[in-house]
DNA sequence: GCCAACGTTGGC
DNA sequence: GCCAACGTTGGC
């Protein structure tokens, strides 16, 4: 299983938004790197549902439930999408300020490359952020 | 194949 | 609204 963080602007799409429609197509990612991530991705891992530009904030954590498929968005072929579904909502937002903050979160992805929107995380990264929810 | 110019993303 | 990071484009 593997653990993923993704990145959405709230006035676009929100994690609220996601709970409503039940499913949806993670689409429109343009960028290789974050399609490698996207790849990879299994049926089952789980991922953080970012708020980006408003809110900057981990607000919830989705579930992969369809790997990699032709992105209905692009008309050239090349990209991909995933299908994710909402898995539970945090106790409370974990904010960017709280990660950088943290030590035991120094080596993530989002924070060494903070353009990326779609980043790995370690097992140990996603609860210590699941932790910070709850506390 | 290099690199400057330019566009986009995302935090502040 | 500004700016840093970084990806892409185009001239050479």
């Amino acid at each position: 299983m593997n653990y993923w963080l993704m990145k959405s602007e709230p006035d676009v799409f929100s994690y609220a938004d996601l709970v409503k429609k039940g499913k949806a197509e993670w689409d429109g990612v343009r960028n290789h790197a974050a399609q490698l991530h996207m790849k990879a991705m299994r049926k089952g891992d789980l991922a953080f549902f970012y708020h980006s530009n408003i809110g900057v904030e981990a607000v919830g954590i989705m579930e992969i439930v369809e790997e990699a498929t032709p992105d209905s968005t692009d008309e050239t072929g090349k990209w991909i999408a995933v299908h994710v579904a909402p898995h539970k909502k945090l106790d409370r937002p974990v904010t960017l300020k709280t990660m950088k903050a943290d030590p035991a979160l120094a080596d993530m992805v989002m924070l060494r490359q903070s353009r990326l929107s779609v980043a790995p995380l370690t097992p140990q990264q996603f609860e210590h952020i699941v932790a910070l929810s709850k506390a």
